[in-house]
DNA sequence: ACGATTTGACCCCG
DNA sequence: CGGGGTCAAATCGT
């Protein structure tokens, strides 16, 4: 154990320190546009790498690389994964009366993200993040052209997760969808993902499609198109943080003490750019494969976990029965469809021992 | 038959 | 009192 905790002290030092030396390389002006673009994804690696070890597990970015889309995997952290919102949350769980539901809002970790789908064909609605969702209303809000859809975990009554969200279709570009957060998954039916090879099969394909729907857009009237679509060229980043413990930004990827704001700084304008570039350069070179039928449907490695758990995915996928963590991320396999970009995806592997079932005392 | 979604009613807060 | 969030009965889909 003890070894476990050097091995990932060392992982998340050297990943740390390397980070660093691709930022310095990065200021060089120098550098061509290419080289710095490689730096900028080897520097996200070296970020997701840290991010992992010190969550042990994904947070929701991680979680978007159930959607193809891994590749903006986000520079931010969340709340979610600090201690102070786990006791936050736990909390919540303890104290489950009807009446406490106002409070806890208040007190649970929420957090946005933004899910923009380019998906070109109309057709599309909220990803799959890689838990299960299951919706519990709908409602038109005040000055937003598009109903809000409030969705809870389905493992709600089951294992008391209280994890919900809330997805909203934004007014100016209906393609973007803001998910809000609330609350981590407690429960530890969402192994999440897990692609595995067997997804890549057509049977694994088809069999997702026709189980995809439990994810729905808040008026989406197109569902059965849609979910053929859904996945492709589909989009995601993270927009924001918890809204009430702003404190928390950045809680589980605290960099050395030195010039924590300098640090900050940088990561936004660096994302900020590597985003752009990213966007650019990978659609680019990415929008084929997706296109292509027989790569396309290797891309269908998103695939609800609640549904596969007995299964696959087990072989795969490891979860931390309380904390609502997926421990391992299986990397996107639309990493093996872009020959032009030498990205080091292994990063969103988690190194974790699938052998330790319970990380709680991670937090403790 | 069962689980998910829809949708109007209801509750709480500001 | 109105708006946002949740509940729960009705409905739908498989």
């Amino acid at each position: 154990m003890e070894k476990t905790m050097d091995t990932e002290q060392n992982t998340l030092m050297s990943e740390l320190i390397q980070g660093k030396e691709l930022t310095k390389q990065l200021s060089n002006p120098s550098s061509s546009p290419k080289t710095r673009q490689l730096l900028i994804q080897k520097i996200l690696s070296t970020y997701e790498k840290a991010l992992s070890v010190l969550n042990s597990g994904a947070s929701p970015v991680d979680r978007k690389l159930n959607n193809n889309i891994t590749i903006l995997a986000s520079p931010y952290s969340f709340p979610k994964c600090s201690p102070t919102n786990e006791a936050l949350d736990q909390d919540c769980k303890d104290q489950c009366h009807s009446k406490d539901v106002y409070k806890k809002r208040k007190t649970m970790a929420r957090w946005t993200e933004q899910v923009k789908v380019c998906s070109g064909t109309g057709l599309e609605g909220p990803l799959d993040d890689g838990y299960c969702w299951r919706k519990y209303g709908q409602k038109d809000i005040l000055g937003a052209s598009y109903p809000r859809g409030y969705y809870r975990c389905t493992h709600r009554h089951a294992q008391g997760c209280l994890a919900t969200k809330l997805v909203q279709r934004s007014d100016d570009d209906p393609t973007i969808f803001e998910v809000t957060y609330r609350g981590r998954h407690t429960c530890s039916q969402n192994t999440r993902l897990a692609i595995s090879s067997a997804l890549s099969t057509k049977e694994g394909a088809k069999d997702k499609q026709s189980r995809y729907h439990h994810q729905q857009e808040p008026e989406d009237k197109v569902k059965q198109s849609k979910e053929f679509m859904i996945h492709f060229g589909t989009e995601l980043k993270v927009k924001t943080e918890d809204l009430d413990n702003k404190e928390e930004i950045f809680p589980s990827f605290s960099f050395p003490q030195t010039s924590i704001t300098e640090t900050e700084n940088m990561e936004h304008d660096i994302f900020k750019d590597s985003m752009m570039e990213m966007e650019n350069n990978f659609m680019g070179s990415f929008s084929p494969s997706f296109l292509s039928p027989t790569t396309s449907e290797s891309n269908y490695f998103s695939v609800s976990p609640c549904h596969m758990n007995n299964s696959f995915g087990l072989d795969q996928t490891v979860r931390t029965p309380e904390s609502g963590i997926t421990e391992i991320i299986s990397t996107p396999n639309s990493v093996t469809n872009s020959p032009t970009v030498d990205l080091d995806f292994s990063l969103i592997k988690v190194d974790f021992d699938p052998n330790f079932p319970d990380n709680l005392d991670y937090f403790s």
